[in-house]
DNA sequence: GTAGGGTTAG
């Protein structure tokens, strides 16, 4: 015999020694079950079976194959372990529907059982299962070691398999060896570069993100839409307004046109403050689900539109969508931020009709909501209900108390939490600490501060920020200092350079102030608006024109920020504490922009300190067409006319006051208005003394005027 | 029968 005719009669023998493998018609029935999910037939027709005595191993195999595909793990488990041999097909039914009810681990373990079975290898099908379980348990040595089986069975150039190991990696955070299976994969498909994208991305590497998009692209890959959907996100964090439109242009070419697609774009655009384009997508989609609702409102709220926010989530409802949690979520922030108690108790009211108060995140942020509403008992009340295990409402209760300037109790509440055994986490330190900056008392805080360094939490760079912030608060520049000595270069941030430096201006120390100014400069940190009111703030406090208007050109020239309102009030304050008027209303008639109340209320403050009449006028004219209901504006002007003893126009401006309603009770004398504010007061204790001609106690003074708060009010005058 | 995809938050 040769070879061929051997290799044929082979053949034959092993097709005629072969079980019968034509399926039965309880066979088919079965399938059809599985593919439809139908389980109560197929148990059903399991029992007919067994009560028949049909239940022949063929049959039972398919069974389990059935009751894995409608999700009845007990039963397949039970009938997987009857059977006498397993084949590949059949632990990979098994392990596919661990991993679908979420059971990773299970799947892993019939893998193992599979590994130690005899006669039975995984093949390409088991692998991509198997990695993603050890994906999602976060193992990733375990899946280094799937990586090297598939390495020494020959399953290591396969597609499949190569794409969820970049997924795996990607999932546990090992961009870099992604990075290396991806360099060496022979073939790649639409799916790798998703998988990297959206790995990158989700890793932090935004950048990289988009640019292996654009590579993608650039190499004449077809993208599809998970493509879209893996690089919008990062368009929206890195703000490339410009780049998201480019792949919107390649959305509309190549007909993308599917849901997921119009919703990453809305919140694409959203994100890059394109707030019409987004809308102008979410118009024109055919079809909107919650997703697509929430995306737009969410892009309201974004860019500070939350009136917009409410109406369009009113307008969702009539439309008959079903909020879900994240709608909800959003719009607790929204009334949260825009103080609308009226929306957020209906919003509450509707959450406990629908049953979904019981959700952590939509209890988090009723909290949230009640606290920033100021009705902290509210928040208290739904606080008393939750399940009081999880930390975040925990947090959420500390910032209300914080928010709502109940210092004590925030700090009460987080001594209940140790003793309960609430886990603290980092969250927890940031929505406390403020507590002890209100405090401002040196003794907890150095109680909370070795609390914080016993626990570990000080390494996190917010929460050594925040503890700068309160020692320099408390007075002890040394304790902040020190910490802030402690964050390693790397890490000493835009936001640890501010309150460092607001700290030291706080306290006077201008010229300390502006050195670290310069060292932060120095060290590669790009100053930021906030980083250059907190100098330009510890220049005017402790005088430093020459320094503050260096400091201000600097901000001009080199580093191309457009001062804001803020900067300019601090350098009219500088120059308008200093004496130098005219310059003050110099810089503010160059403003690029219409000056803010801030600024002419800064004048204003500087032309009564230096008795400046005229420039006064001028601020006040301003600051009574910007905040015509702020009666402190009144009362500075005011007060200006009567230190010259302009006392008629200083009447005048009461009247003035009286005309648009400001004042309800009649006023007896101007002497009365004056007494409105404490900085007056100080004033007529002056007056009182010279025009007497003798000492007068500061006790004798305020007696007569009958101010509250006596001993806290003389304390503040002498 | 296998791989990748969207909104929020403390």
């Amino acid at each position: 015999m040769n070879g061929p005719t051997k290799t044929i009669i082979s053949k034959i023998t092993k097709l005629l020694l072969a079980p019968k493998t034509k399926t039965t018609p309880y066979q088919s029935l079965l399938k059809h079950y599985g593919a439809t999910q139908s389980l109560t037939r197929t148990k059903q027709l399991h029992a007919h079976l067994v009560t028949s005595g049909l239940l022949s191993t063929g049959i039972r195999s398919v069974l389990v194959v059935t009751y894995a595909n409608c999700g009845y793990v007990h039963n397949a488990r039970k009938l997987f372990d009857e059977l006498p041999q397993r084949g590949t097909l059949l632990y990979n039914f098994m392990i596919k529907m661990y991993i679908a009810k979420g059971g990773c681990f299970e799947a892993m373990k019939v893998f193992l059982e599979m590994l130690r079975s005899k006669g039975c290898c995984p093949d390409n099908y088991t692998y991509p299962f198997v990695i993603k379980a050890s994906s999602e348990l976060l193992l990733i040595e375990y899946g280094r070691v799937l990586h090297g089986l598939t390495l020494v069975s020959n399953f290591g150039s396969h597609l499949f398999v190569l794409n969820s190991l970049l997924a795996m990696y990607m999932n546990c955070g090992e961009v870099e060896e992604a990075r290396k299976v991806f360099d060496a994969m022979k073939e790649k498909s639409v799916v790798s570069w998703n998988t990297m994208i959206n790995g990158y991305f989700k890793n932090g590497f935004a950048n990289t993100a988009l640019a292996v998009f654009n590579q993608m692209v650039g190499s004449g890959v077809e993208i599809d839409g998970a493509s879209v959907v893996s690089v919008l996100p990062a368009c929206g964090f890195l703000k490339e307004l410009e780049a998201g439109r480019r792949v919107h242009g390649l959305v509309e070419e190549k007909v993308l046109g599917k849901k997921i697609v119009s919703n990453a774009l809305v919140d694409m655009y959203a994100k890059c403050g394109g707030l019409d384009e987004a809308r102008l997508v979410f118009d024109n989609m055919v079809e909107r689900d919650v997703v697509s609702w929430t995306s737009m409102i969410n892009g309201y709220i974004l860019n500070g539109d939350k009136k917009s926010a409410l109406s369009l989530f009113k307008i969702m409802q009539i439309e008959g969508l079903r909020p879900s949690s994240v709608t909800i979520t959003l719009i607790l922030l929204a009334c949260a931020s825009l103080n609308n108690l009226k929306d957020g108790r209906c919003v509450h009211g509707w959450v406990m009709k629908q049953r979904l108060d019981s959700e952590v995140a939509i209890e988090t942020s009723l909290i949230d909501m009640y606290a920033k509403c100021n009705c902290l008992s509210l928040s208290f009340s739904v606080f008393t209900r939750t399940s009081r295990k999880k930390t975040v409402p925990w947090n959420a209760m500390l910032s209300g108390c914080v928010h709502n300037k109940l210092a004590t109790e925030a700090i009460g509440l987080f001594k209940k939490m140790l003793v309960e055994g609430v886990e603290i986490n980092a969250a927890t330190c940031n929505s406390l600490l403020p507590a002890y900056g209100i405090i401002a008392d040196l003794q907890p805080v150095n109680n909370i501060n070795s609390y914080l360094m016993r626990s570990g939490f000080v390494s996190n760079v917010q929460v050594a920020t925040s503890l700068i912030d309160i020692y320099s608060k408390s007075g002890s520049l040394e304790s902040a200092h020190k910490i802030f000595n402690t964050i390693p270069v790397d890490f000493q941030d835009i936001f640890v350079w501010s309150i460092i430096i607001a700290g030291y201006g706080m306290h006077g120390h201008g010229e300390t102030a502006v050195s670290l100014f310069k060292q932060m400069v120095q060290a590669g940190v790009k100053p930021n608006d906030v980083t250059f009111t907190s100098v330009l703030q510890s220049c005017s406090h402790a005088g430093l024109v020459d320094d503050g208007f260096y400091l201000f050109k600097f901000m001009l020239k080199d580093h191309q920020t457009t001062p804001n309102d803020d900067h300019y009030t601090c350098m009219v304050d500088m120059l308008g504490r200093a004496g130098r008027m005219d310059e003050a209303y110099d810089l503010i008639k160059t403003m690029p922009f219409i000056p803010g109340h801030a600024v002419w209320g800064a004048l204003l403050g500087a032309c009564v300190i230096h008795e400046n009449v005229e420039l006064g006028e001028v601020a006040a004219k301003w600051l009574f067409e910007l905040e015509p209901d702020n009666t402190g504006n009144y009362v500075l002007l005011a007060k200006l006319y009567a230190a010259l003893g302009r006392w008629e126009d200083a009447e005048n401006v009461r009247h003035r006051m009286d005309d648009i309603g400001l004042r309800k009770a009649p006023a007896h004398s101007l002497i009365e208005l004056l007494f409105m504010e404490e900085p007056i007061a100080t004033l007529i204790f002056k007056k009182l003394a010279s025009s007497s001609g003798r000492e007068i106690s500061v006790l004798e003074c305020l007696d007569s005027i009958c101010l509250r708060d006596l001993p806290y009010r003389a304390s503040r005058i002498t």
